[in-house]
DNA sequence: ATTATCTATAGATCTATAGATAATGC
DNA sequence: ATTATCTATAGATCTATAGATAATGC
């Protein structure tokens, strides 16, 4: 029963790390505090030293997962590159470490205030950093190519997680990356 | 306790008909059993008489809310039109009789096998139904432009949904529907 | 006789808390 | 002495079933 304060901080890291994940990839209510638990090697009781409730967790949890998602985007070397990336069959087949954007949005809606306010603020810098690299066409300001490229990119990996058919799957990624490419990365690669 | 078989059949009907409503306004997991008796002033007990199983009723209430959002679409005029109404704070705000793509896409990538096909059936039939209405850009095949419109329809709706700044909010929607418009519509309107 | 609905309940699971145990850190 | 984790459990809620009740429909 080793407990150094270090230690204690490294379990917090695991959980959230491990939360951040789950919830990608089974939604804001499909991970209980008790499979959380297992899943770090420890019991139930320990879990509220570490948070003051489940949806405490829940934000720390999606806040990470911002954050991390936020600085891959970043580091895009450009937005041609990024398009491939996010439509890629491994990012649709990988949503525990990948954008929480996509794979949250939904749960969110539904979701408490505090929660939507925290995902709120991600989604404006999101905007702000897609408008960097966006190459918007004649006479359309570059904010509204960042809001169009990320509706149709959340969308059309939405869609393609959501559909079991692959040929469909495959299909409406490509779709949207030609047409995003052609359209927001002209000049790019 | 009046029961007749048309009056069981009336019962069925509005199990569905509620269960549409509530499971896109809360998810596919967001309605018990005990809450959609209680809300057709039935017991719990007499669920099982109506359906083998939640699963059951999951896919009954989602082929009734596709179909019926289906037929939505089919009775736009135009797609300008159907952007317009798609794209409107009205849809947005009442998620319960509108889009189930949008409403569940999410939900429905987590979901059994038999859930996800159904939706992929209902995801082809709604580009078909697009497909006719689109406009694409020269030398764009109007099935793509289809797919492109549907994911960035998706995407907007659903961000437009998560985020608790209602000045964000309406600036989402109202991007996509100019830019759907313009890039896909544009001879409509 | 059949059956639509109700009452009651089993058994699993969920969040949260109380109190014990065994380390750390002053 | 403090505290990170564990054991045990309360109380709510969930899906599903068994058996009773009171209508329908042959």
């Amino acid at each position: 029963m080793g407990h150094s304060r270090a230690q204690k901080a490294a379990t917090h890291d695991r959980l959230v790390s491990i939360a951040a994940r789950r919830f990608r990839e089974q939604g804001l209510e499909g991970l209980s505090v008790a499979d959380l638990m297992n899943e770090a090697e420890l019991t139930v009781g320990g879990f509220y030293k570490h948070f003051d409730s489940r949806e405490a967790l829940v934000r720390e949890a999606m806040g990470v997962a911002m954050a991390e998602s936020e600085a891959r985007v970043e580091a895009w070397e450009s937005l041609a590159e990024g398009i491939d990336a996010y439509l890629s069959p491994g990012h649709r087949d990988n949503p525990g470490d990948g954008c929480p954007i996509a794979a949250l949005s939904c749960d969110v809606g539904r979701a408490v205030a505090e929660t939507r306010t925290l995902f709120t603020e991600r989604i404006e810098r999101r905007l702000r950093s897609l408008e960097i690299g966006v190459t918007a066409p004649e006479g359309m300001a570059k904010r509204d190519g960042a809001i169009v490229t990320l509706s149709t990119l959340v969308g059309a990996l939405t869609l393609a997680r959501a559909v079991s058919d692959d040929g469909l799957s495959e299909e409406i990624l490509e779709t949207a990356r030609v047409f995003l490419r052609e359209t927001f990365a002209a000049d790019q690669g």
